[in-house]
DNA sequence: TGGACTGAACGGACGCAGTA
DNA sequence: TACTGCGTCCGTTCAGTCCA
């Protein structure tokens, strides 16, 4: 019969004392080595990194904390099913690597208590910087927050916050060129697909879409018409229905984002309602999905990319000491595929 | 004289001993 | 029991020393 035996394995950790010790320098000396200082002789360097590799040492990033940086940098996004996400974490992730710094992913689930503890734990563990893609918590506390702790907000449009950076796609003119697409492709009854806001402030991105929208209308002389789906998403599938089976539905339809776009798409052809030739469908985000040959949405495409290794340069710069606030919008345009 | 190297102070959190 | 002060942790930084 086995027996789970408990070994009781004294493990003391290696510090840069024992690697001076081991090496014959200095703490200091070691502490030059590991930094590529200034003023290391080749021989010096060579006995550091001998011990270094001897009794695998790797500097605690706690202590280096307490004088300096940890290099490290806090990404918090909303929920990981989002498909706008990757493209924006991976490029982010790309700059600040190239940078020296590395980052540490955090997940709000939607929730701004969540949120909240997410960047206190970050505060807490001294990272440099915290990346916040499209946040729960309000601009507010997002001020407080960045007293104690550099912040850029992607998907968040507070263009006077002054202690923190926002670095979104502009939304407003994503809204407007999507409404533009539809009247080259010659549709005029053109609706909205949005969510039911529940007076959400102008940082909300489908805020601004809408907005775009009411312009671009308004501009071509055509009146607006934005219908809600309700803001649960397991109860979106029965509005879609419902929005596909009404009487008044329109010719061409924009909506607020892919995340309701592609269901929508799938819905219609279920229901033998051709795309485009009965609906045309205009998305948001041009996530991977809309791509897929048999989706083929049309979509406004955010660069996600762009404003991922943007919004890590502006925090770089700002753990930098950079004090002024930066908004930069990233313009938009449209990809067309064949639901238009 | 200047490059190479060292010693000590420093930082925030925490545990522990001593004192009121 | 509450409070205060001290020591420890460990990597970085800077002023100072050594030596060719």
């Amino acid at each position: 019969m086995m027996k789970n035996q408990t070994v009781n394995v004294a493990q003391e950790r290696v510090t840069i004392r024992h690697v001076a010790e081991d090496a014959g320098v200095s703490v200091a000396a070691v502490s030059k080595v590991l930094r590529n200082a200034y003023g290391v002789s080749g021989s010096l360097r060579g006995k550091v990194e001998a011990s270094i590799e001897k009794l695998n040492y790797r500097p605690s990033v706690a202590a280096r904390a307490m004088r300096g940086r940890t290099q490290t940098v806090g990404v918090l996004v909303i929920e990981l099913s989002n498909p706008f996400l990757p493209g924006v974490i991976e490029e982010a992730n790309a700059a600040l690597s190239e940078n020296g710094f590395k980052a540490l992913i955090g997940i709000g689930r939607s929730a701004s208590s969540i949120e909240a503890s997410m960047i206190e734990s970050m505060i807490d563990n001294r990272m440099d910087g915290v990346v916040i893609i499209a946040p729960r918590i309000s601009g507010k506390v997002l001020e407080r927050y960045a007293r104690q702790i550099p912040i850029v907000v992607i998907a968040h449009h507070e263009p006077h916050a002054e202690t923190y950076d926002t670095v979104n796609s502009d939304d407003r003119r994503g809204g407007y060129l999507a409404v533009e697409a539809a009247l080259r492709a010659g549709y005029q009854d053109i609706a909205m697909l949005s969510y039911d806001l529940l007076d959400s402030p102008a940082t909300i991105v489908a805020v601004q879409r809408e907005e775009g929208y009411l312009d671009a209308m308004k501009q071509a002389g055509l009146k607006g018409r934005i219908i809600r789906l309700p803001p649960v998403a397991v109860d979106r599938q029965q509005a879609i229905r419902n929005f596909l089976d009404a009487k008044d539905r329109p010719r061409a339809v924009f909506v607020w984002s892919d995340l309701d776009a592609v269901p929508l798409i799938n819905a219609a052809r279920t229901r033998a309602i051709r795309v485009p030739e009965d609906l045309a469908i205009i998305g948001y985000d041009n996530s991977p999905m809309a791509a897929i040959p048999l989706v083929g949405l049309t979509s406004v495409d955010q660069n996600q990319m762009q404003l991922g290794r943007t919004a890590a340069e502006v925090l770089l710069s700002r753990i930098d000491g950079r004090r002024d606030a930066r908004h930069l919008l990233i313009e938009p345009h449209v990809e067309l595929r064949g639901s238009t």
